[in-house]
RNA sequence: GGGCGUUUAGCUCAGCUGGUUCAGAGCAUCUGCCUUACAAGCAGAGGGUCGGGAGUUCAAAUCUCUCAACGCCCA
């Protein structure tokens, strides 16, 4: 503790410095098998392409705040990381870089040249983002960090396909999928972004066979009327309830289709008439299996127009619409054209327009999983925070569809599926295990399926994966499945709550019989100040590792959680520091982390001037003054906040309840009153014990922040401490509540003393005296309260900097030439002739007076209200008795020092 | 169209089970302070009809209904 520290703290290298010393030291390491109750967290897996975002911070402060929070409860905390393949994004990437500096595409390199160069990709920006993670303090045990296509997660991925297919829950079909024609693959819906977009509605003429009548069908996709196979109506639309049955041409061509009956219709959009094109649309295509319509393929995977379209095959789908479109009006078989705004869905990756396409996939049949994975919600085994999304979860489970795992990319999980020359196909983990269950000769040639599996395909085994179940193909239990599983936390957006959270509870329950996690938190989306979700895409986004080392990755984590309240969206102001993006609200983290700092300068510079502190004695219970039992009071108080708010989740209420305690009780309060004790008392024992006191009080509300703010905690408990590098806060537990220092009547009764300093400084601010003018003070309080006054007038004295306060008893002279005020029943005079501005005193006094007839007022009518009396809870009442006096005694002081005041 | 959420000070947000000086915090603004931990600070001040309306209740920012605006998800 001989050190000074610097006027301010620098985060910098205190944040490296601990981290690597952490990594070091290997004390977020868990062992297989759980030696105590554990705690257990699932880190949602980055993607490899990823850059740290704020979304991260967000995330991954919590997860580490519970770990560290259930690490110093005692338990065994067990945080599994991991990274994401991220099978499109990352292809898409890799493409592009591929493009941009040689040129070539992946066909150019074939598949297997491909997948070493995105290995080589992966290897150098995979670890970037550990990096980045590490930067913000997580405390994970980075030894068991998984990646989705290592040999262990694959032979499991790989098996579960194997196994779901043998049980006849995986299926392949054509369907219509979401297609990206510049990746050209299957992408899943939430790489899907819907935009709205500025179009035109176009209302066609399908002509019946008089060659004069014609039903008007609106589209906006005129170059898709070549695979239409039908036209529709609502059944109980009568305007049209004579045409069903016959045959309309489609426009263009001389192909006649019939028009059909169909709930799906809506009468009031367009004409009411609807053209069915199975192949181009996804509605369309179950009104074409409800009807048995054939299926017409008049677009291809590049998105062109094929041979069914005539004339215009080769055309490109935005070529060919106008192309067609200027036909058809030239054809008169345009009745309108108008201006439709409509939502479109866009590829996240390729930026282009998705098509819906009509092929050969792979699927997943939800039905038989998804039950037994919403009744694990509803009964309550897994819980969501905030719990409105169990609505959500819910209506999504009931209306659940198949799965479409099959993704036409190189990088992800080739599907084990081996096909004979005549089509015959099986799962298998090898070919000569597919010849054996077909029941194949040695030497008949196979075939592997393509394609791979969608990324999510492997994520949702990950509470099994981490765990290593199956990795060897094989092993169904072990001890670290033994232990860990179900997990306590899982953290995540709700935007994944589908494609992730819902699929694992499936997974376990399925594979394991178990659920993954008992809570889930769903995290708050972050927003630009303008309201924007942050995105890289849209480069609104602070880089944190910028704001790091503007502000300190604690003062970036707490900020964030303080301002990130449960279910609710987070705004976070940017603004441009130099060319990078800057959020100034993580000055408030930065100044509260410099406010500690000092606040630990103070007490090294105190204890330094009381001498060693090793043997100090505690402070004895007489030796324990009104401010002490005070500040242990709110401490305790404190504890019990912090384990209260962050069992129920509330994480911002538990940022507020440790600042309010450091900056407001501690510092603002106990350390200026500490400063008086430690001055009027120079024995050397008494000093101490007094320090001994106030740095236990400050590592433990330490400790209670140190899940937040890992970094400056630890730092200021070595510093203040002497102790080891090898010790760290994180394995310190938390100072056990106890209740009995909680003392209601202790708190109330220093939070009087409180409001007379607040007072006091008031009158002399407002009466322009400067600060450093020592003025006499009187307080006038009931006998029996003396003493209590005369223990704390020193605190008053120095808080106000003013004179030592005279007690007088209630029915003395009172003091002539006196700013004065009334603060629960206790007179306060600030002697100061000279400066009193008479009118100013008595328009203040006047105010004091309006305010106390308010109070008065409505605690008459209160108590005048007999259901009030009759009703409310009795200390309600005796309350409201006391403001009552309280007030009525306010106003006669008041009234009778307005007499005198000339 | 269906579902969910949000609306409190100029800005960003707390306010839990209706009642305790409950209308708060930080930032911003204004005034005064280099008080030997901290000017990234200290002390003080101004600022809100709690989105509108109705209801329940002795009592509503808080519960119910309704309307409006905004956001998200699903169709």
């Amino acid at each position: 503790m001989q050190q000074e520290l610097e006027k301010q703290y620098n985060p910098a290298t205190v944040e490296s410095g601990w981290y690597a010393e952490w990594m070091k030291n290997n004390i977020y390491a868990f062992p297989d098998t759980a030696e105590s109750e554990t705690y257990t967290v699932l880190m949602p897996p980055p993607n490899v392409t990823g850059m740290l975002t704020m979304g991260h911070v967000l995330n991954h402060t919590i997860q580490d705040l519970y770990i560290r929070y259930n690490r110093k409860n005692g338990k065994q905390a067990a945080w599994f990381p991991g990274l994401d393949h991220a099978g499109i994004a990352t292809q898409t990437k890799v493409e592009q870089m591929l493009r941009a500096e040689e040129g070539i595409s992946r066909r150019d390199l074939g598949r297997e040249k491909f997948v070493e160069r995105v290995y080589e990709w992966k290897e150098k920006y995979g670890t970037i983002i550990l990096e980045q993670l590490r930067s913000l303090g997580n405390s994970c045990d980075w030894n068991r960090t998984l990646f989705t296509m290592d040999e262990g997660a694959s032979n499991a991925v790989r098996d579960v396909f194997i196994r779901l297919f043998d049980e006849g829950l995986i299926y392949r079909g054509k369907r219509i999928i979401n297609w990206s024609p510049a990746m050209q693959s299957a992408i899943s819906d939430d790489e899907v972004i819907m935009k709205e977009v500025h179009d035109k509605m176009y209302t066609l003429k399908y002509m019946f066979e008089d060659g004069e009548t014609y039903m008007s069908v609106a589209t906006v996709r005129p170059e898709t009327i070549f695979g239409d196979v039908a036209v529709a109506v609502n059944p109980r639309d009568e305007r049209y309830a004579a045409f069903v049955g016959k045959m309309v041409r489609v426009p263009l061509t001389d192909r006649y289709v019939p028009v059909i009956a169909d709930d799906y219709v809506e009468t009031d959009f367009g004409t009411g008439c609807l053209k069915i094109t199975p192949a181009h649309d996804p509605n369309d295509f179950e009104v074409g299996m409800r009807h048995n319509l054939p299926v017409l393929v008049s677009i291809d995977q590049y998105a062109v127009l094929n041979e069914v379209a005539g004339a215009y095959a080769g055309l490109e789908r935005f070529d060919a619409r106008k192309k067609i479109a200027s036909d058809l009006e030239a054809a008169g078989l345009i009745v309108k054209v108008e201006d439709y705004l409509h939502k479109v869905g866009f590829s996240e990756r390729g930026g282009e327009a998705v098509e819906p396409y009509y092929s050969d996939q792979w699927f997943v049949k939800m039905q038989p999983l998804a039950e037994p994975a919403l009744a694990a919600v509803q009964n309550g085994d897994i819980r969501f925070y905030p719990d409105h999304w169990t609505k959500t979860y819910q209506h999504w489970m009931l209306n659940v569809r198949d799965w479409c795992i099959s993704r036409q990319l190189w990088w992800g999980h080739r599907i084990p599926v081996y096909y004979t020359p005549d089509g015959n196909f099986t799962a298998a983990r090898t070919e000569e295990e597919a010849r054996t269950k077909l029941g194949l000769a040695a030497g008949i040639p196979l075939t592997r399926d393509e394609d791979s599996l969608d990324t999510w395909f492997s994520s949702w085994l990950w509470m099994l994966t981490t765990m290593r179940w199956q990795e060897d193909g094989e092993t169904e239990d072990n001890e670290i499945l033994r232990s860990y599983l179900p997990t306590d936390l899982l953290v995540t957006g709700p935007d994944i709550i589908f494609f992730w959270v819902a699929r694992m509870i499936m997974a376990s329950l399925h594979f394991k019989k178990t659920i993954p996690f008992k809570h889930v938190y769903f995290t708050s989306i972050i927003r630009d100040g303008d309201g924007r979700k942050m995105s890289k895409s849209l480069g609104n986004s602070p880089d944190p590792l910028f704001l790091f080392k503007k502000y300190g990755a604690d003062a970036v984590r707490y900020t964030t959680l303080y301002l990130a309240p449960l279910g609710t969206d987070v705004k976070i102001t940017v603004t441009d520091d130099n060319g990078s993006s800057d959020a100034p609200q993580m000055e408030f983290g930065r100044n509260f982390a410099n406010k500690i700092w000092n606040a630990a300068r103070f007490l090294m510079m105190k204890a330094a001037e009381a001498g060693s502190s090793a043997s100090a004695q505690p402070l004895t219970k007489e030796q324990l003054s009104v401010s002490d039992e005070w500040i242990l009071s709110r401490y305790h108080t404190t504890i019990k906040l912090v384990h209260e708010n962050l069992a129920d989740y509330r994480i911002t209420e538990y940022t507020r309840s440790v600042y309010d305690f450091i900056w407001k009780d501690f510092c603002d309060w106990y350390v200026e009153i500490m400063k008086v004790q430690f001055a009027s008392n120079g024995d050397a024992a008494y000093r101490q014990s007094l320090m001994r006191f106030a740095l236990e009080i400050f590592e433990g509300a330490l400790g209670l922040l140190h899940p937040v703010m890992p970094f400056i905690t630890e730092e200021i408990w070595h510093k203040l401490g002497n102790r080891s590098d090898a010790e760290s806060i994180s394995l310190e537990q938390f100072t056990p509540l106890n209740e009995q220092f909680i003392n209601q009547t202790t708190e109330k009764n220093f939070e009087t003393v409180q409001n007379i300093i607040e007072q006091v400084r008031m009158m002399k601010a407002q009466a322009n005296i400067k600060p450093s003018e020592k003025l006499p003070v009187v307080l006038v309080v009931q006998p029996d309260d003396a003493d209590f006054y005369r223990n704390v007038a020193s605190v008053i004295a120095s808080l106000t900097r003013n004179e030592l306060p005279e007690i007088r008893m209630a029915g003395d002279e009172k003091p002539e030439g006196a700013l004065s005020s009334v603060v629960r029943g206790v007179d306060v005079y600030l002697i100061a002739a000279s400066a009193i501005d008479v009118e100013k005193e008595r328009a203040r006094l006047e105010k004091e007076i309006e305010r106390l007839m308010n109070l008065k007022r409505s605690a008459e009518a209160k108590l005048a209200n007999e259901k009030f009396v009759a009703n409310a809870k009795p200390d309600l009442v005796e309350n409201e008795r006391n403001k009552l006096n309280t007030a009525i005694d306010g106003i006669t002081k008041i009234e009778e020092t307005l007499k005198t005041l000339v």
